[in-house]
DNA sequence: CTAATTTGCAACAATTGATGTTGCGTGATA
DNA sequence: TATCACGCAACATCAATTGTTGCAAATTAG
C-alpha cells in the first residue's frame, strides 16, 4: 500500500471549507482532492462523529465546519480519522516466543515509541489556523512576484 | 500492506548467527523467522553487499557475520536493507499546485522529519551487542524463575 | 568425477489495507 | 414531485512486502 493520506486530505479540505461561504459538497471536495465523493464522505464521517464538521442533506446541503480553525489541532483530526498506523516498519511477530526476538522487538519498540511520542506532541501543537496562516503567506508571496493574479483559484 | 519486518528480521537473525558456531544456512534462518529461504537470501543480500555478513556456497556453506555485534548499529542494518519507508502516513500529493495543500504538506513534513530524525538518531545509538546483552538478561531471568531449562532452545 | 548441498536470481502469486467505484436508500429543498 | 446531497453496503483496484517455484552456479563430500 502506498501512503495513507487521510489525515493530509482532511486538513486540506477543512481549510478550504473555512474559506468557502456556505457548505462544501462532497462533490466539490472530491474535485479538490482529485478523488471520489464517496471517499470524501467515508473519511469525513469520522470528523462529523467527533464534532469537527456537520453534514446536511438535500438542496444547499454539504459539509460545514463546526469549530473555528484555531480550535482544531492536527492531532484532533488524526484521532478523528481513526488514529491510522504511523509506521510502516515493525516487528515480524509482536509477541514472539524467541527471547532474541523479544529483545529485538523491545529495542525497536522503545525507539519507535519515542519517535511517535514526539510526532504526536508536534501534531498537538499545530492548529489548522496556523496552517491557514502559512497559506496566506504563500499566497501573498506569489502575488508579490506576479506569478499569479488576485482572486484566481489557488 | 502490513508492517515491513525486514529490519527486525535481520536484527533477529544476526544475533542468532553470532551465537551459532559455523555458518547459518538460509534454510535454518527461514525456520527461525518462520518464512522461506528465498526471503532470507533476498533480504540478506543487502547486508552482504554492505559488508556486514558473508555468504558461502556449497557444502558447509551459509551465512556468517563479517563484524562483531558491537561494531554493528541498528541504523547500519536499516540502511543495508535499503532504508525502507518509515511512515505509513503522508501527503496525498508530494508536489501539489494548491497552496493550501502546500501549506498542509509543509506542516506535516516538518513534524514527521523531526520524528524521523529522532528515530534515526536512536537507531544509530544502539548496537546489536546491546540487544544481545538484553537477550542474555532475559534468558538469565527465565532460568532464575525455573520457567525454562538450561540449554533448551530459546 | 559425480552427487549433494547451498547460494543467486528471475519470475510470478498471495496478502493486506487504503483507495476507487457502483448502486440504492434517505432526507431536505425548490 | 423532482432534484440534490449525504449514508452506507458491496465490490474492484492498487502497490509493496512477502511467499513460492524453478533453475543455474559454485563448492564440498565421497
Amino acid at each position: 500500500m502506498q501512503l495513507d493520506a487521510r489525515l493530509s486530505r482532511m486538513l486540506h479540505i477543512l481549510i478550504h471549507m473555512d474559506r468557502l461561504d456556505g457548505p462544501m459538497t462532497s462533490e466539490l471536495a472530491a474535485q479538490m482532492l482529485r478523488t471520489n465523493p464517496v471517499v470524501v464522505r467515508r473519511t469525513m464521517a469520522g470528523l462529523r462523529d467527533a464534532g469537527y464538521v456537520r453534514s446536511e442533506k438535500g438542496h444547499g446541503g454539504g459539509w460545514t465546519l463546526a469549530r473555528p480553525l484555531d480550535a482544531i489541532r492536527i492531532l484532533d483530526i488524526y484521532r478523528a480519522v481513526g488514529e491510522p498506523r504511523i509506521f510502516s516498519i515493525g516487528p515480524a511477530d509482536p509477541n514472539p516466543q524467541c527471547l532474541v526476538e523479544q529483545a529485538v522487538n523491545a529495542s525497536m519498540a522503545a525507539a519507535m515509541q519515542e519517535a511517535e511520542a514526539m510526532l504526536i506532541a508536534r501534531l498537538g501543537q499545530v492548529t489548522l489556523a496556523q496552517i491557514a496562516a502559512d497559506f496566506d503567506q504563500r499566497y501573498a508571496a506569489l502575488l508579490e512576484t506576479g506569478a499569479i493574479e488576485p482572486l484566481t483559484g489557488h
